[in-house]
DNA sequence: CGGAAAAAGTATCCGTGTAAACAATTTCCT
DNA sequence: AGGAAATTGTTTACACGGATACTTTTTCCG
């Protein structure tokens, strides 16, 4: 008998020079990286933005929340209720430390790197360049060219 | 005078094997090409998502609204409402065709149109090999691996 | 010193996007 | 034909992430 062969007949759309856009091939790719990283992690509690926070700081302890957020790109807001999701979950630990009153510190409890430590390898392994449809070069091609991309604003005065 | 110079001292943090994972790292760009974005078309009413529908509609008149959904990996609850939005901004039009009255067909409206033409050309240049600090050839090297970019799932089973 | 300005983090509200349940229509199968 | 099953799109309820305004603390000068 044959496979289901589901989805078989699917339009095709034109999109012109969109697949010439690094800012819309960014976004798909993005996507459909971030619908596997959840079907590979499904049944976990998983999710790429906590465990990549918990990675860092296992690798910086006692590391400055505002700085974490910089790095990761993410927004102090955001980063607040992830820390307090994380810390009420047990797996990292907030310090204020007295030279600077202001500032957290944050650093990992026993429990969160032994949840990083768990997981570790299916993390790495989820994008692993067979997974992705890349050869070895390919996929260190594509690491550094993304590596190299700056964004910078150039402004329309002449 | 000298510059305000000001975020000279960031600290420096350890990544780790995280900028060797293509998800990380698709990450952290996409979130920055969005940023770019919103940048250069600050002051408009133009965001990625919207106008990359017309964009497609321009191309594509007459589109199923599912199709159109699956093309940009948009989730149909979620196209409901861009669609929504933008045929009540007056920019595109929706059709339930007789041969099947549960589908939606889309197309442009004038207004729509125009709306295309007038931000077609910032659209492409704002991640243009030279904004986002690629050569002309890296730049087309990266938009080839990331069209070779599959996900696709691989089972436990051995 | 002492007040203005800056910095770090937080609370609140809002926009984007999704999952799940649903309604309407079409297809499929006997 | 006629009912089960699939397809299409919508509604609803919620998670993720950001903008803004605010509190606390520190720094910066006069």
């Amino acid at each position: 008998m044959n496979a289901p062969l589901p989805r078989l007949i699917e339009d095709v759309v034109e999109l012109g020079d969109l697949t010439k856009s690094v800012g819309f091939m960014l976004r798909m790719t993005q996507v459909r990286a971030y619908a596997q990283f959840f079907r590979a992690f499904s049944g976990t509690d998983v999710r790429p933005g906590e465990f990549t926070v918990l990675w860092v700081l296992a690798l910086n302890p006692g590391l400055r929340q505002g700085t974490l957020a910089r790095t990761l790109q993410i927004k102090p807001a955001h980063m607040t209720k992830l820390v307090q999701r994380l810390a009420q979950a047990g797996y990292l630990l907030r310090e204020v430390p007295p030279e600077d009153r202001r500032s957290v510190l944050l650093s990992l409890t026993a429990a969160g790197l032994e949840h990083v430590e768990r997981h570790r390898a299916q993390f790495h392994d989820v994008h692993a360049p067979a997974h992705v449809g890349l050869s070895e070069g390919e996929y260190g091609q594509l690491l550094t060219l993304l590596g190299k991309l700056t964004f910078k604003d150039v402004p329309e005065c002449p």
